[in-house]
DNA sequence: ATGAAAGCGCTAACAA
DNA sequence: TTGTTAGCGCTTTCAT
């Protein structure tokens, strides 16, 4: 018990491994150090503080570091450093029955986004009836460095949840009617697209445009709605009667837009969704009207759906390798125990045309 | 230094902690000891060994667990064990245009089936370019236990790649021509679902089924191919002039249903995707047929785009979160080193019955 | 500019 | 059945 810290000399030689099978154990700061004939510690400010090496003793850590193929073992690192680089995520899955296949491009943008500062994501999933599960064992057990939240709408407790225990978390969503939230969001603005597909048309000569959107309580649904309106009022447009509120589904919005069809002034829709929007075009096929040429019609979000669609769904398109850039850029000042800015961010859709609100 | 490694008194009462906006530090398996009055390794033993306890020091160390909210710090106990409960997935986005939106599901069903064995899924994104970035990193730096592959088509070198490194891995998709795989795999019956969606067809009196595929060298498209051509012999039904192969999108399979609708004889379209069977749809829609009635078109995948398209495709269902399961189940034979029965298994696909085939 | 010591929180191996 | 010791691989602090 000469040395209690040091490290065996066989270290480097004899691989403890004990089934066969296995991988090797990688190398590791001491591999390297042996190798380069300095000490452990020079080896780890090659990787975290080169500026303090002399350049030679740098460039020879280095080769080895390259020759063996060496990283660094993220459970040490984590363990000492307290940060794991990873970003927790809860992963809903998406409701069948509608369009709206938005977290596959989210979650693609958000992990190529994390990458680019060293970051992963880890998904979880909870019990849907608790939207609270999940978070607290992930906390507990130091597994993640911070939280992206997507679902902060009205009711959702998961910020207020996180903020209290002092989490680092940044969220897709505003906090719609949360008086004390003080955390970093950025979100997309909603009525800003649903002006856009109604000024866009305004522009291809409709007048009496109608909104299909979701109930009430919706408050995304509710902003979006919003967008209609203004744009149809700084056009000098009445509403009056145009405003539909549904459930999200193509049947709903079918019959709806039948309703509304039987006033033959209406010729133009913008939708709170794509599945709304495709019910409408199944409104015009069964009475015999041409989307495009008859009737404009504008979805939101841009899904698959909507691309694939006949004569080609126009759509909101939500802009969300952005969004995911700026909760990344977000979450570095968060961690860094940073002032932001602004808490919250604001970001613009736009519209994809197809020849559903296409006249020509 | 009497106690070199003994843990200093303090540490149940003095948080360290700097920054006071900071997360309180959680507790840890020392506070848990001291408070419980027992040493740590009994608290160590009470979560990974229970029955070596006496029960009454079990419930003592638990309650007390329960009361501090402690859950054990995952960098020291993967830095310990070697395993960090980590399964690494390389995202890639999904394909813009195509309505293959699968990723999602499965997504969700793997972050599902790996929780319950206390797993999480970690994502990562490397250079669409090299089928292998990311992979090394998270290797070397012992970032997770084990991968999920999901791009398996022949060509692909991930499998090969990882063998070769002794990393533990499971794939999502069969090995399709590669001799020297020996790997564990989980695939869906493409053929099954080609062939479940041709009897459809031919009970639903269709008897020149069509099918539109894609490329030759697309190994999954000629396997589902292969489901419809021994579908049709088997009813004893000629398939020469019927089999198209073109690329994945809607435009393609527009032209080539127009083509074999020429021929009045042919009724019925078996495809290799949604997208296709949509193409085919529009070109119903063109020449005035009436999907049902006139024309059966079944589809595959059971993509969103499927369930809102007019009036309702008909489509072939992966069973993804059985191939979760499955995925799961056989990676832990893999990690625990454990021989698996049989190295790969095929689930069966299900047929969704929608108006586009229906008769009725 | 480099090195030695200490310790993050946990569990494997062994001792009592 | 419980406790003690050692050490996983890394970085922080302090000494040289």
């Amino acid at each position: 018990m000469t040395q209690p810290t040091s490290r065996p000399e066989s270290r480097t030689e004899a691989p403890r491994g004990r089934h066969l099978s296995a991988p090797p154990t990688p190398p590791t700061l001491a591999t390297v150090a042996d190798e380069a004939g300095v000490s452990r510690q020079t080896v780890s400010n090659a990787l975290n503080n080169p500026e303090l090496l002399r350049p030679e003793t740098l460039v020879r850590v280095q080769s080895v570091i390259e020759r063996l193929g060496y990283s660094p073992n993220r459970a040490a690192r984590q363990l000492r450093t307290r940060s794991s680089h990873l970003i927790g995520l809860r992963f809903e899955p998406a409701q069948e029955g509608t369009s709206n296949a938005l977290m596959d491009r989210f979650l693609h943008s958000l992990t190529e986004a994390a990458s680019r500062t060293g970051h992963h994501v880890l998904l979880f999933s909870g019990d849907s009836k608790d939207p609270l599960d999940g978070y607290d064992d992930l906390l507990r057990s130091t597994a993640v460095d911070a939280f992206v939240v997507t679902d902060t709408y009205a009711g959702t407790p998961q910020a207020g949840f996180l903020r209290e225990r002092g989490a680092p978390f940044v969220a897709f969503g505003r906090p719609w009617d949360e008086p004390g939230a003080d955390h970093a969001w950025t979100d997309v603005d909603g009525a800003h697209g649903a002006r856009l597909a109604t000024e866009h048309l305004l522009e291809q000569g409709h007048r009496r445009i109608a909104w299909l959107g979701w109930e009430k309580t919706s408050r995304i649904g509710e902003d979006r709605r919003s967008g209609w309106q203004g744009g149809m009022q700084a056009a000098g447009q009445d509403t009056r009667g145009l405003g539909v509120r549904i459930t999200d589904n193509v049947d709903a919005a079918r019959l709806a837009a039948h309703e509304l069809l039987e006033d033959p002034s209406v010729t133009g829709f913008a939708c709170a969704s794509d599945t709304l929007a495709i019910g409408v075009l199944h409104a015009c096929a069964e009475r015999g009207l041409r989307p495009g040429r008859d009737i404009g019609v504008v979805g939101f979000d841009d899904s698959l759906a909507a691309q694939v669609t006949w004569p080609g769904l126009s759509s909101v398109r939500q802009p969300l390798e952005e969004v995911a850039v700026e909760l990344v850029r977000i979450l570095h000042l968060v961690l860094a125990h940073k002032p932001i800015g602004d808490k919250g961010r604001m970001l613009r859709p736009s519209l994809v045309v197809r020849p559903s609100s296409l006249r020509s």
